[in-house]
DNA sequence: CATAGTAGTGTTATGATATAACATTCATGG
DNA sequence: CCATGAATGTTATATCATAACACTACTATG
């Protein structure tokens, strides 16, 4: 409709997730977008999908919603520096079945127990998904 | 409508995903069970809630489907045992993106790398989910 | 320039997953 | 008998996600 420069909608759809700083629908973030030229869910699921692929956001896959990735991505830097970096170590997130907030950490990268385990298997691991749900520091001290 | 013993949906459902061995979403067990008093993705739905609580069957958030538990629950003993065992471990499921095979495993309590770094979080888990994606043994070896 | 390729976009429609709400049935125990 | 609670049956609807197709803009290349 209007010229598009590439990625509009990334950034839109980043922004709103950045900003609210919690996991969100991709139907919240489409409600946050109507006027934005964002329309329909095709658009925000797209923009979300090239997001999650570049580590800008995170799926919950026990919330089915999206998080704003923590990690400095470069972004603000060098005018001719790749917008989107690559590579990302694998994270654990933190639900709080409280208040619903989510944090993103680190984990360290195989060679634990666990990775020990899954190669006796012969199972050769490409992605991991590891949600641990439970109460937040803030909730638990406030009964 | 049928004199209804209690817990029968629960036993059919169950049947059904041992029996496939394999993970299914809530509507192909439906599928599975027309013509068996079960009509409706609620019942269904409540089925699976239950069995979920007893850890006889698992949900693969990841996936959206659900698989049975392939422990020993303490199915086929003496007449005045409990049906539901409850206690059991935490378990991370390897999930082979060729062939859709799911295999449960254990993995071992808190205490490793993960335990300690959420610890200094402050956050208090009490549930985790563990979806490992990649190869199994068998679609690795087979190009 | 022409034009073909690629990536992003807009839009409609539909598919897939999950739950709300309420009526009914049945076993149990006062 | 009647109240209760747990499981069930049923309809409708909410929520999450993608298919399909038309269009626009950039860019590379003959």
């Amino acid at each position: 409709m209007r010229g598009s420069e590439p990625g509009r909608n990334e950034r839109l759809v980043l922004k709103v997730l950045t900003t609210a700083g919690r996991a969100m629908s991709a139907y919240d973030v489409l409600d946050a977008l109507r006027g934005s030229h964002i329309r329909a869910p095709a658009q925000v699921y797209r923009a979300l999908d090239r997001l999650a692929r570049a580590h800008l956001v995170h799926r919950i896959e026990s919330m089915n919603a999206f998080v704003a990735c923590v990690h400095d991505h470069g972004r603000g830097h060098n005018p001719g520096d790749t917008p989107f970096r690559p590579s990302h170590g694998t994270v654990a997130f933190c639900i709080c079945e409280d208040c619903g907030d989510v944090r993103e950490l680190p984990v360290p990268r195989g060679g634990g127990a666990l990775g020990r385990i899954v190669d006796r298997t012969g199972f050769r691991a490409s992605a991991l998904t590891l949600e641990i749900r439970g109460h937040c520091k803030a909730c638990s001290e406030s009964p």
